[in-house]
DNA sequence: CTGAAAGCGCTTACAG
DNA sequence: CTGAAAGCGCTTACAG
């Protein structure tokens, strides 16, 4: 590969000239500009990209953290990374994919991260990622809340998970569903806390007994049980509890198929036998489930490209006047067919 | 942030000691290893990725770079980059996207790519990202046949595209179909290329005629025909052509969800009416559709992870003997229940 | 096992 | 508009 100090040879000027016709910060003349070009060329030179870094002390590329086990992302994340990654793309980002088993791998060489910034995705009471970020005092954005004793304070994009949960069970409860399943996201994320909270919150508002319900945390995401979650769960509930529960909220697409199965297992029909409810799953695929799924749109895409420009206003390259600290991205309900009114039983 | 002369002050060393104690690349003595951690620790020290970088040669990432409109990635794309981005964190390496939008923001300030290697999901005829790639003296693996004319020889891994093909429409015309639809990948992609040529052939070794079935290329990715590919195909094919299609071949998903809905709207049932077959679709839904749908196990993870692995040889990182330049991973047919026979009508 | 010094390939004040 | 020189923060022969 040929250097700086090659085209600036062969151009006949000196090398900051050349880094000036590459970086247009400062302006070359027109026949200059050429001679350097055509020099480039002829070298097959591309200034590179480290190099600039070093000095510049920015690498055009932003981390995103994902909280990843030996499995597949959902539907939610694939259309998460697609926000992320497209958002980035328009400020000239790239978009560094950085998972969280990598840590082992990383302590024995351990170095500073070559990113600008970073978006961690479902921040987790102690939350590694964090605090590793912090320690190297790159800027990041939190998708969902993070947990207040950490860190002082983070730009986060976040669902309204409370109004969320809220609004799930005023819906399941008002068709008559007094014993509601809530598969939750795993134990120790904000995300799950705030919906914990709020279920039990929306429970107590229509005068329903905590204990006539059902709340599961999905396990580890480095669980050998993480990709059947809900199955299990499902099968035990139905089959041995008293509860006699009729609707289940399932956190994704991953859980609400895996309830699915459980209760076709149990020679059960959905919505006839028992109702579900799928939080953050695919809009498209949702549509060709049987039954179709009834579920939240979350915006997943939306939450990836908002919190990509909230990274790049906190960076300070994005200039569109003031920014919130804190985005709410909206979401609603999408009705399927997978949940049913129970008759009779219910009262206002 | 502490650089690595301050922690060589405080520890009383020089900073080649330091770098040692970090590199792990020459052996320090005990004491002076602790008295180094210890001023790190002390000054919150962690070595300059990108200093070490500009001298190693070595970025310790990956380029993934994947076609990519303003569109989300289907459950194959998925599945894909987690096969990548965990083989890829087993080497200690990260992985960035590197997505062709991108390309016309790159040009203002063009630089070379910070990674050591680079993965190239579907090349396609006069692959702009291999041009560069090449320019840029970056080894890179393809995951796609890559197209003869453009670079002398490049590892790859890939499907048996020919042979899947084949497959399929062996299993199709079985059961007595004789008209098909193939719902093809993009044009100008190697595996689109492959696979039309394979289903001719198919269809000549059956000894049907090609005119009697109907061919799509799907439209490139950056249209806004992209996502619905599929529907007005399905819709146009059924109602207007005279070609009686009983069954319907679709390239991923997204385009087999499309063709259900296209079915369902024109009072149609899948398979009493037509059949249909996805090569690469998420198997964990396919199983949950209406009805299950037959499709072809791709295998996208382990093409992600093989593809790491070959690049990983190629830079010499990997030493695990000799290995293949080319790898083709398996596939199998799963069977779901949205393929019928025909009865009667089909002759040996 | 450790140190002094050169160098990786750029950018950026500074001077003109 | 252009050049000469210092410097970004590391690693790496070389010498001891």
């Amino acid at each position: 590969m040929a250097k700086i100090d090659d085209v600036a040879r062969l151009a006949g000027v000196s090398k900051g000239t050349v880094s000036n016709v590459f970086s247009q910060k400062r302006p070359t003349s027109k026949k200059v500009t050429e001679r350097v070009l055509k020099a480039s060329k002829e070298l097959n030179y591309v200034p590179n990209h480290i190099a600039r870094s070093l000095v510049t002390k920015k690498t055009m590329a932003i981390g995103l953290t994902i909280p990843h086990g030996n499995f597949f992302f959902s539907a939610f994340h694939n259309q998460f990374i697609n926000g992320v990654v497209l958002e980035a793309s328009r400020f000239g980002y790239r978009v560094l994919l950085d998972m969280l088993p990598m840590l082992e791998v990383r302590t024995p060489s351990l170095a500073s991260y070559p990113i600008d910034g970073a978006i961690v995705l479902g921040p987790t009471e102690e939350d590694e990622r964090i605090r590793l970020l912090h320690f190297n005092g790159i800027p990041f954005v939190t998708v969902g809340k993070i947990f207040n004793a950490q860190v002082e304070e983070a730009p986060t994009v976040n669902n309204d998970n409370a109004r969320i949960v809220h609004d799930i069970c005023d819906y399941l409860i008002a068709r008559g569903h007094k014993n509601l399943m809530f598969l939750n996201a795993s134990k120790g994320t904000t995300v799950s806390m705030e919906r914990r909270t709020a279920f039990m919150e929306a429970l107590a508002k229509h005068r329903l007994l905590m204990r006539d319900s059902v709340h599961h945390y999905k396990p580890h995401i480095q669980s050998d049980h993480y990709l059947h979650y809900g199955y299990a769960e499902t099968i035990r509930v139905i089959r041995e509890s008293s509860e006699k529960v009729t609707a289940i909220i399932a956190d994704d697409d991953r859980a609400a198929f895996n309830a699915m199965n459980a209760i076709k297992d149990l020679g059960l029909r959905i919505p006839e036998d028992i109702s579900l409810f799928v939080i953050c799953g695919d809009l498209s695929m949702m549509h060709q489930t049987m039954p179709p799924l009834t579920g939240m749109d979350l915006q997943p895409s939306e939450l990836g490209a908002q919190s990509v420009k909230l990274l790049m206003h906190k960076l300070g390259i994005s200039n569109e006047g003031d920014y919130p600290d804190h985005l709410i991205i909206e979401s609603k309900i999408v009705e399927g067919a997978s949940c049913s009114s129970i008759e009779g039983e219910w009262q206002g």
